[in-house]
DNA sequence: GCATGTGAAGTTATTCACAGCG
DNA sequence: CGCTGTGAATAACTTCACATGC
């Protein structure tokens, strides 16, 4: 139960060198992590400009339009090299490619997406996944109820095929929509599979080998977030405690997903 | 449409002075943004460590269970002053209850929920939501079909009732799943309502007042994350592409919840 | 002239390492 | 003696401000 956590290594040191991998070529261009996510959105604002037929970005209105300032957005791009032009700015699709490149959209992206229960079947048909190119290709469940069943033209298979399906399919992303019990379980399935990049809307912390790589969404939290902004904002100060009429905490916590 | 982004203001320069607001008071003890996101992990923990019987944990074994390392959690809790005991650990109940505070589950939350579509749905019926203290007590859609069903007990109401039934029902929590277009409109019904804290699932930015909060969860962005991490294990350094047989990113981009 | 690209400064967050207390 | 709590050191990230080049 004391299991080492997400990152470091079994708990013998910080890792030896900068990266192990054995490419050996250039010391594989280092962009923070950070900087990756918002690499993302600034993909998206691209391909909404196209639409509109802009042509050229200036970084201030590029950063206006995803949600930072435009000196954060240069530092981020450039760490991909020099794509704009100065005293002029981006050239949307050129830079939307570059980006595209680097997001790694060239390569073919196959999502693997496990638990078709609530969250699962939204998830499946989230048009949003497709539309920006991660189409969801295999779905897996437990229930025999669901297996079998075609969903946006998938049929759902147990988890048990999970390895032989996801090493056959090439599949590069999974994602976990499981009860948190079961979380786990279908994580070890995936990697064996040779799946690399998990996404974990399950509450638990999923145990991977180091090169396997694994982001949580937990919406719980996301909203606890809120809610210590919200109590900041009325409560103001004080340490002491409204009782909240009539109703309690209480220790109800039975968590997980349906 | 060159709005200033989120935070800052207009853009004339950096802010006068450190604290503006005029409270005088003490300085409203200063909670990392980063650490209030893993009090909200630590409190889960706390939550099944209780379920489990457990009386009493060291910083390393919570630590270790919510995916931190043991100093980092020892930090985090320090701004909530001391509540453990030295050489012996944490009562898990008692820093349970001292994070429900902290985190606002003292006061009732009311979360409202627009856009009862796919995703809409699935936050609808999440078990997670209600087992922790956020029970979404109100849902709303424009489409009439769905206007007057009822959903777990909830009957979904018209979007135009939203800032009277927000104001009513004291909802302190927005959550927007709406396509992205309609997204903004919605978000500013919430804000007539008073609601001042939003979490928001639309691909879009939504424009609000400097009073209220707005969380982003973007899924497309978490799935290009992990693209780029595997774009960076398997096509290693170079610059050069690979075509990715007989497909083309292209310009789709649909976007949006369906 | 104008907007990019970037060193340098500033800010925030993480980790170290140890004093202090039960 | 063990584990918490915390100042100090480090690292990551952001912002500033301006040289650079079209």
């Amino acid at each position: 139960m004391s299991l080492p956590p997400t990152t470091g290594g079994p708990g013998a040191g910080p890792e030896p060198g900068p990266d192990s991998s054995s490419d050996g070529d250039r010391p594989a261009r280092p962009v923070p992590e950070a900087t990756v996510s918002r690499l993302a959105v600034y993909l998206r604002v691209l391909g909404e400009l196209r639409e509109s037929g802009v042509e050229t970005v200036s970084s201030e209105e590029l950063a206006g339009a995803s949600g930072v300032n435009s000196a954060k957005l240069r530092k981020d791009l450039s760490y991909l090299g020099s794509y704009g032009v100065r005293g002029v700015g981006y050239d949307v699709a050129s830079l939307q490619q570059r980006l595209q490149g680097e997001l790694g959209m060239d390569h073919r992206q196959s999502v693997a997406l496990v638990g078709v229960g609530n969250l699962g079947l939204a998830l499946a048909g989230y048009a949003g996944f497709a539309g920006r190119g991660f189409p969801v290709s295999a779905l897996f469940d437990v229930d025999d109820e669901l297996v079998g069943v075609d969903i946006n033209g998938i049929r759902v298979r147990h988890v048990r095929d999970i390895p032989e399906a996801c090493a056959a399919g090439g599949v590069t992303i999974g994602m976990v929509a499981t009860p948190g019990p079961a979380a786990q379980a279908v994580c070890d399935l995936l990697v064996q599979g040779g799946v690399q990049s998990i996404l974990n809307f399950a509450p638990v912390l999923l145990q991977v080998p180091d090169d396997v790589e694994v982001r949580k969404v937990d919406l719980s939290v996301e909203l606890q977030v809120l809610a210590f902004h919200v109590a900041r904002r009325q409560g103001a100060g004080g340490s002491a405690v409204v009782p909240a009429e009539g109703r309690e905490p209480s220790e109800t916590n039975e968590s997980v997903v349906s």
